[in-house]
RNA sequence: GCGGGAGUAGCUCAACGGUAGAGCACUUGCCUUCCAAGCAAGAUGUUGCGGGUUCAAAUCCCGUCUCCCGCUCCA
């Protein structure tokens, strides 16, 4: 994709009216952006497309079977204790040290260090070892581990001698009794000689408080993602829904995460839009319904018009993966600010672990296990008993009862309705050269959206404003905007009309002239290829209708 | 978070210590039978914000906010 000027086109996007930044006349606020008039539908007609293709009718699985959806739409603030079990409390919420210089950050209350010698090591206490390596660790053994890792890492790439000996591991509050400014020691790949700074509280969470008293005691937080909803949930919709596995939650909503840096146009902001979807399945299925989800979300894209050329699935490497996750693939765009693919959808397979934490946290126990009947009952020639209770009692190998007894495990399409809006209007967006009523080239700026996504799917002009033109183009105009969101425009000369809807990405206008009075034909123009054909005005629903469905 | 750049009418820009202006767009009217036409009239500003220097600041200085670019970061 060619480059594009970011703020140029976010000036583009401010008088089009697709979209503006936040509270602009105040100066603005970094990190959070306002949809205009264009830019609401496209969103929306984003979001509604999703629902539609991923909840309402998804494609058959990969056994050919139908996938069972639901929806969901959960509150933004949740009881804080969600976030303590989802682990975003313990992460983002808690003192960390900096450094400064390779921007390493760790859990203040957790870092230990590691003190390296050349051997034989010759320790002078108050007197800092000559290399240092820094790990987060919850005790003294574990770090001590780490550390032993994150050596041979450093060796291996050649950061630090291969003959040393750790002789000392001290905790952040030994290192701060002795005075030495806390060493930073990359904890990446080591070498780095940088220091920490203080422990600092940051918080990727936006904070509030509920009720009128600000305390800590109802101090809560603004969810970071939509998916930890779903899955406090996940019993609810079991119990209500008569769903068996595997099946799926969709929910569309608002999450809000601090980011450190917002960049890129409303690519990466502090308030945001999630599309997700939390798919529940048998553990020894996951694979295949990781691979099922992973695909269907690419192919998706493409059908909305992203280029393939600009979409790159990246399957994470062990090292990238979230805390969670065992599998995740990253479904990148090829935005035009950057060189490097960006994420615009991430399919993780999440395991049990949200299952289980909730489980634990919360009391519910194996209230969260699910019970197999179909398969159980299914199975039931190969057994002397139909009770599972009673099968239990003969101690059948842990593998067998898994068959029937499991926690799901969780696929997770989590994709950016912001992010995808921002790839949408990027690949849209075309400069041309087109030839005026002269012949001379001039350039067209024209938005080639797909129809499904074009904030306005039809424009209505009366060639000029008399001989009852703009009565009859009127009526056609109000009869379709029953259906589609129309626009009626009689201002200006028709030219300019027509690439006033181009810029807007609306991809058909309907030309009411001389002709439309004598036989009650009109022209529809094309926005991608400028041609006009002729048809009755009584199929000029059936034409967009037509171009929705391709 | 660090470094660099920018911010004047809706947009693109000019004014570079001395009356804030042009083109486009916009509004109204006339004229217009298919790709940014023409004519006439009209409206448009806390020069991002706050302070300072000066007889006088869009202009010089300091601070701040926002955006862009490069590093960095991104559960």
């Amino acid at each position: 994709m060619a480059k594009i000027d970011m703020g140029k086109f976010a000036a583009f996007c401010k008088d089009m009216g697709f979209i503006y930044q936040s509270s602009e006349i105040y100066g603005g606020i970094n990190g959070f952006w306002d949809y205009g008039p264009l830019g609401v539908e496209l969103k929306k007609n984003i979001k509604d497309a999703w629902w539609q293709d991923m909840v309402r009718n998804p494609p058959p699985g990969p056994d050919g079977q139908e996938i069972r959806m639901v929806g969901l739409d959960c509150s933004i603030i949740m009881n804080p204790k969600v976030w303590v079990a989802s682990g975003h409390v313990g992460g983002f919420a808690d003192p960390m040290v900096d450094c400064l210089k390779c921007r390493a950050r760790l859990r203040a209350d957790k870092v230990w260090f590691g003190g390296y010698y050349p051997q034989p090591a010759q320790i002078v206490d108050q007197q800092m070892p000559p290399f240092v390596l820094a790990v987060e660790s919850d005790n003294k053994a574990d770090a001590e581990a780490l550390l032993n890792d994150l050596y041979a890492k450093a060796v291996k790439r050649k950061k630090l001698p291969a003959d040393l000996q750790r002789a000392v591991t001290f905790s952040a509050a030994e290192v701060a009794d002795r005075k030495w400014q806390l060493p930073c020691s990359d904890p990446k790949g080591a070498g780095c000689d940088g220091v920490f700074t203080e422990p600092r509280a940051f918080n990727l969470m936006n904070e509030t408080h509920t009720g009128p008293i600000k305390s800590e005691e109802n101090k809560a937080y603004l969810r970071p993602e939509t998916a930890q909803g779903i899955f406090v949930n996940y019993r609810n919709v079991l119990d209500s829904s008569r769903l068996k596995l595997p099946f799926g939650i969709a929910q569309i909503g608002k999450a809000f995460r601090n980011e450190i840096n917002p960049r890129n146009f409303i690519f990466r902001s502090r308030e945001f839009e999630q599309m997700e979807i939390e798919f529940f399945c048998h553990p020894k299925e996951s694979r295949k319904w990781y691979e099922y989800w992973r695909d269907l979300r690419k192919r998706w894209y493409s059908t909305l018009g992203i280029q393939s050329d600009n979409l790159r699935p990246r399957e994470q490497g062990e090292d990238e993966l979230a805390h969670y996750s065992v599998g995740t693939t990253d479904i990148e765009f090829m935005f035009p600010f950057s060189d490097e693919p960006q994420e615009l959808e991430g399919v993780a397979h999440r395991g049990d672990f949200d299952l289980k934490a909730h489980a634990k946290h919360s009391g519910v126990g194996e209230k969260f296990m699910y019970f197999d009947e179909d398969r159980w009952n299914g199975d039931s020639a190969n057994r002397t008993t139909n009770s599972f209770k009673e099968w239990i009692k003969s101690n059948p190998p842990q593998e067998e009862i898994e068959k029937y007894l499991f926690t799901p495990h969780v696929v997770e399409p989590s994709a950016g309705a912001d992010r995808f809006t921002l790839a949408v209007l990027c690949e849209a967006y075309t400069v041309e050269e087109v030839p005026d009523a002269k012949g001379k080239l001039e350039s067209r700026t024209v938005m080639r959206f797909h129809p499904r996504l074009a904030p306005v799917k039809c424009a209505v002009f009366p060639l000029v404003n008399k001989d009852g033109m703009p009565e009859k183009a009127m009526t056609l105009y109000r009869e379709l905007k029953k259906r589609f969101n129309v626009v009626y425009d009689d201002k200006g000369a028709i030219g300019r009309r027509y690439r006033r809807q181009d810029e807007a990405g609306t991809p058909f206008c309907v030309t009411i002239d001389g002709d439309t009075l004598q036989d009650d034909t009109v022209t529809i123009r094309d926005r991608d290829t400028l041609k006009q054909k002729r048809v009755p005005i009584s199929e000029v629903r059936c034409e967009i209708e037509k171009a929705l469905e391709s």
